[in-house]
DNA sequence: TTAATCACCTGAGGGC
DNA sequence: TGCCCTCAGGTGATTA
């Protein structure tokens, strides 16, 4: 389930193989993602070179000189470098050939990726346009989460996995900041302090970089771009252990849903 | 404007 | 073994 450090990972796998390279064939195999794939997608893409691939909260971005291919991984989402023997599996959906004889190629079992393009500036898209900061951005900050979340009532948690207020923050990584910085997921955002927001943001900020340099976290679907799982899973505090003992009390940890997402803490550490 | 809920989708896992 | 049900989760759209 790709996260930022998962899209990051991802954008890091395929950069060297598909930066500068021109694309030779389009194969559209499904095009029913969470947006049906356009169908003039193939012929847009056919002729371009793949000038930079960027990143924007989860979605990445393959630049062209005549507009961009904006992907998200959605739920399930991977992409991989394969040669043009590789056999196909299910829900492989779309291939994008390229003239070193390489593929990118989408798989995304549940379908809840996205493949558009936009001639536009990309980062003026309307999935774009509105998000907040990157979390590793300097822009990012404990001040900034304070200021955002005056007169905020909502819990913390879905206020920092609002992308309004910061991208690239999903369920995991929410859950294990507020571990760390020993915030109790179910507190409104308005009645927290700026010092607690200083130590969120430091803690956001180092569990992304951690979870970056070892490849992501691999939950059930996730595999990077060579096809191996990330080793973050081995690191998680709280996230799918309810149940078990606190790493810092040994009481037991507790699950709740907010916003219909799983939440684990410890109502001793968390306050 | 804010908050809550729904919808999309498939595979894994548990219960019977 | 096979069937059915629930859960997992990102995010835009809809509703209150």
């Amino acid at each position: 389930m790709p996260e930022l450090p998962e899209v990051e990972t991802t954008r890091r796998g395929i950069s060297p193989h598909i930066e500068g390279r021109k694309v030779d064939r389009v194969i559209v195999r499904q095009p029913r993602l969470r947006w049906p794939v356009a169908d003039d997608l193939p012929a847009r893409l056919i002729g371009q070179t793949v000038l930079s691939v960027g990143r924007r909260a989860k979605y990445l971005l393959l630049n062209t000189e005549a507009g961009t291919l904006i992907i998200h991984l959605g739920m399930s989402g991977s992409l991989r470098i394969v040669d043009e023997t590789a056999n196909v599996a299910a829900h492989d959906h779309i291939d994008i050939c390229l003239d070193s004889g390489l593929r990118l190629r989408y798989r995304d079992p549940r379908r809840f990726g996205a493949l558009l393009w936009t001639s536009q500036e990309p980062l003026q898209h309307s999935l774009l346009k509105h998000l907040g900061p990157e979390p590793l951005s300097a822009e990012f900050d404990g001040d900034y989460l304070y200021q955002q979340a005056v007169n905020r009532s909502v819990s913390i948690k879905q206020f920092i996995m609002d992308g309004r207020v910061v991208v690239g923050v999903g369920n995991i990584y929410a859950n294990e900041a507020l571990f760390s910085a020993g915030i109790h997921p179910r507190r409104s955002a308005g009645r927290i302090g700026l010092v607690r927001y200083q130590r969120l943001a430091v803690m956001i900020k180092k569990i992304l970089l951690e979870a970056i340099r070892v490849g992501g976290t691999s939950l059930r679907d996730f595999v990077n771009s060579d096809g191996n799982p990330g080793y973050f899973s081995q690191s998680l505090q709280v996230y799918g252990r309810a149940g078990g003992n606190c790493i810092k009390c040994q009481a037991k940890l507790r699950e709740i849903r907010l916003g219909q997402r799983s939440t684990v803490y410890c109502s001793n550490c968390q306050h």
